[in-house]
This record gives structure tokens, sequence and C-alpha cells, in this order.
DNA sequence: ATAACTGCAAAAGGTTTGCAGTGAT
DNA sequence: ATCACTGCAAACCTTTTGCAGTTAT
């Protein structure tokens, strides 16, 4: 199904309406190549033309996610960032902490071995995160090889 | 080393201080059994009959993290847990949407592939994070098994 | 003596919400 | 005609910060 469609049948299952604003953040959420942040957006939006307020994205974002259009990933302390997931299928990511890129990664096996950890925990997924942070090919570079010393995030969840 | 000595190390290399305050949360963060946030922990404090300042928590917190000796788990919308890791070794978490419980797993193959993800990317590992969301063995069963829907969070980071 | 530390209260920064008017169904 | 939606501004919540006085080194 089309994303537009998909959503607006999201949409009306719930009994929620289909108006310009979500029309127009839809739409350039799916234009969106990369992560973007909820001020990313606004000035997207600003740029095309169209002028929505952050309180429709913030209550926006949440039905593309729950319709499963736009995944979620929160960067440390609650900064959130949004990637639209039309057409692609499930990965993970890589935070440079140096630069702040974002690189994707996926791993069947880690997934399967995932599955297996839940089944002998009797615990029931509905959903992971897998972040590794560290420095990308061309920072690590810069900063030479494991510089700065341990993670001061490491094991962040 | 022993904890105490370690974070006194830590604190002289940078010349910090090692204050009452720091003392006292050092001393109920290790006995603090699980994980906790930051008003558990003042909590704690306070019935062990001391008292400390939210600021002063915000600001030995990180302290703490950094020598090694507690980590830091990012919730969602920046809802920091800690949890004191003197004696353990790495493990990750699995999150209970019903009853808010936190699993620990950990898989040596998981974190082996991930080490092979990052050789393959060039990417300079310093931590990672590993959140697993879903339903525990007891409220899956309640909720019947696959209750819900998809994870409205599916895919956080 | 010097710098770091503390508590307090104010500020920050992202996100949420109450309200009154607007618009999709 | 409903009832959800919108923008605005105020409220929220966790975390951070400036300040003036205190304390470890």
């Amino acid at each position: 199904m089309h994303a537009a469609a998909r959503f607006a049948d999201y949409l009306s299952r719930k009994r929620l309406k289909m108006t310009r604003e979500r029309r127009v953040i839809l739409e350039q959420v799916l234009a969106a190549r990369g992560h973007f942040g909820v001020d990313d957006l606004q000035e997207i939006l600003r740029k095309a033309g169209h002028t929505v307020s952050r309180a429709s994205l913030y209550r926006t974002l949440p039905h593309l996610v729950e319709s499963g259009l736009v995944h979620k990933l929160e960067m440390a302390k609650g900064q959130a960032r949004y990637e639209p997931m039309v057409g692609r299928h499930h990965h993970d990511h890589m935070v440079c902490l140096e630069c702040g890129k974002i690189i994707e990664f996926e791993s069947r096996e880690i997934e399967r071995l995932q599955d297996r950890v839940c089944r002998r925990k009797r615990f029931s997924m509905t959903g992971h995160t897998h972040q590794i942070r560290g420095y990308c090919d061309g920072c690590a570079g810069r900063r030479g090889p494991r510089a700065g010393g341990p993670d001061p995030q490491a094991h962040r969840v």
C-alpha cells in the first residue's frame, strides 16, 4: 500500500482526521532522506513553504511512528530523532561521538541471537534498540586510534 | 581496587575533592541493589539520614559514571537510570513495558558480532546500548500473547 | 591560600497541554 | 452537527547553571 494511503487508513481506523498539516508533514517526512529532529522538520516544512506549529509536529509524529511509516530514535537526553521507514527494513545505528554521523547497520545473526535470548528469558519482545557509539572512520583517524578514554556514556540505554 | 579507593583515585587524578556528599552518595549507590533514578537516589539518601541536594546528585553521578563505578541507562525522554557496576561485568537490558521490570541479559556472541560489524564499517566503538522492549513472563501472560499491537517505540535508540 | 564544592533558586531545553477558535467527516 | 485539529502560550520535567558562602587539599 502507498504510504499516504497507509497513513489515511491508520487515521480513519482511529477516527482521526487527515488535515492539511498532517498531509504536509507526511509528504515532507517521506521526502527526507536521512534522520531528522523536530527542529529540522520544522525547517524543512518552512522551506517547502508550509507553516506548521511545533505543537502539531509533536502531536503528529507519534501517529506516524505508530502507523509504522516513521521510526523514532531517542538519542541522549531526550533529543528524539526520526527517520522515514517506508520501503526499508529494520536496521540499527552507530553514532559518531565526534561528528554526529549516524551509520546504519543490520545483522540477521544478531537479531536471531536476540530472539533466542528473549525465548530463554520468557520475554515477549515488541521492539528493540541497538545503538553503538564511537568514532567513524574519518573521526577516529583524526583523533588517533582509541582516543578519549572509555566511553563516558558506556552502557547507556 | 576497592570501590571507594577507586573513586578517590579518580577524583585526585582530576584534582577533584572527596567531600562528605560524594562519600555518602558513593556509599549508598554501591549499596543499592538494582537500577535507580535520581529521585530514587535522593530518597535512599534521605532514608539513610543524609541530605544531598539534587544539584549535587546531578553533579556527582557523571563522575561515578566516568570512573566506571556506575553505569547510566537512558530510558525514554531523558529519564536516566543508574546501576552500580562494581564487581559486575557488562550486560544489556530488557524492559517490560507493562510493569517496568528490568531484566538483564548478556550474550558473548552478540558482542562478538557487534565487534565484527564495527570492523566492517571501520567504526571504532567506545560503548553501546542494546535494549529490548516488550513484556516479561508475568505481564505477557496477563495480557495474552502479543497483546497491544506493534511496539509504539519500535526502533528507539 | 586556593580552587573546587555545596545548596538554592533560576534557567534551560525538549516536550506536553489547556484553551478558544477552525475544519474534516 | 460533531468532535478532532490547529496555533499559541503557558506548563511540565528533568537536568544545568550562576551565585555566594563553605570546605578539602
